[in-house]
DNA sequence: TCTATTATGGATGTCAAGGTCCGCTTGTCG
DNA sequence: CGACAAGCGGACCTTGACATCCATAATAGA
């Protein structure tokens, strides 16, 4: 459904946003979320260059969320690092002027709901502030100690 | 958002569906739906050995239709072949017996929704009969013609 | 029965995603 | 300045999806 990528991605920015700020090296977030540390190093290469996240090198470096969570949706993560395509026109015809037929658009507006419903869930709806009364942490990796 | 295969497998479906039974063999699908032929021909057997389709071999045989098409819905189809899969538990906790975490719960309601859309259409909706005064031919390969 | 036709199944090839490694650059701090 | 701590970027490996090819089994028709 999302790509494994997009998947650590948003680990990773819950992670962040969960942490007010203070810059995170690549290992701290690599090991509360699970994501194989070299890997990661590429994938939040990525999210600094989209400027999702601020990047800083040298001694109290590390990754810091660059945007506001309640400014952040989970589908800007996705489209970041693993693009959600629309289907714009048939992959068979070369009719691209006219409307897509029956089959395609019945996918594409299932691609429609699903940007829609990312769209629509910011980053802070995910933080355990905004699930008061739920002893639920944001990622679930921070729920096995109990 | 679903995988080639599954697009293929569509493609099929769906034309066999618009051939009122008549066996069509892998070479005939191939070209009408523009698919691979030896890749086809894969796919087709996975279909054939979910009951989606009958298979008939030797001379005038092929592939038909094993669901009548207003019973078969897309969400069958990409199920077959590739199926998606719900998030049912985190994949990072062990605490499985938990509610997911909102960052997943999301994640699979997405998920759900797809589910939903897809299964709520029957190959029989995307047939011609079905959409009476467009000009549209099921498949967008069919309508390079005009 | 023989032959042409068609699906079947296995071996193999190709390519991009996922993942690892390591040397280089940028930065902090003493 | 030197030493260390981080991110950066390129080379490389692995795996699975997509795709090709061919020998074989099943079937219809002469």
């Amino acid at each position: 459904m999302i790509s494994q990528t997009a998947e650590y991605a948003l680990r990773a920015i819950v992670f962040l946003a969960d942490q007010s700020d203070a810059p995170q090296t690549t290992q701290q977030i690599a090991e509360v979320t699970r994501v194989p540390a070299g890997y990661l190093a590429k994938v939040m290469q990525g999210l600094s260059r989209c400027g999702l996240v601020r990047a800083q090198r040298g001694l109290h470096g590390g990754f810091s969320l660059a945007v506001p969570p309640k400014e952040l949706t989970v589908l800007d993560v996705v489209q970041a690092v693993d693009p959600l395509r629309r289907i714009e026109h048939c992959p068979l015809g070369i009719s691209s002027h006219r409307s897509l037929c029956p089959l395609h658009g019945r996918l594409d507006s299932a691609v429609a709901l699903v940007e829609k419903t990312l769209g629509s869930s910011t980053i802070a709806d995910l933080l355990p502030d905004a699930n008061r009364g739920r002893p639920l942490k944001p990622l679930c990796s921070l729920a096995q100690e109990g």
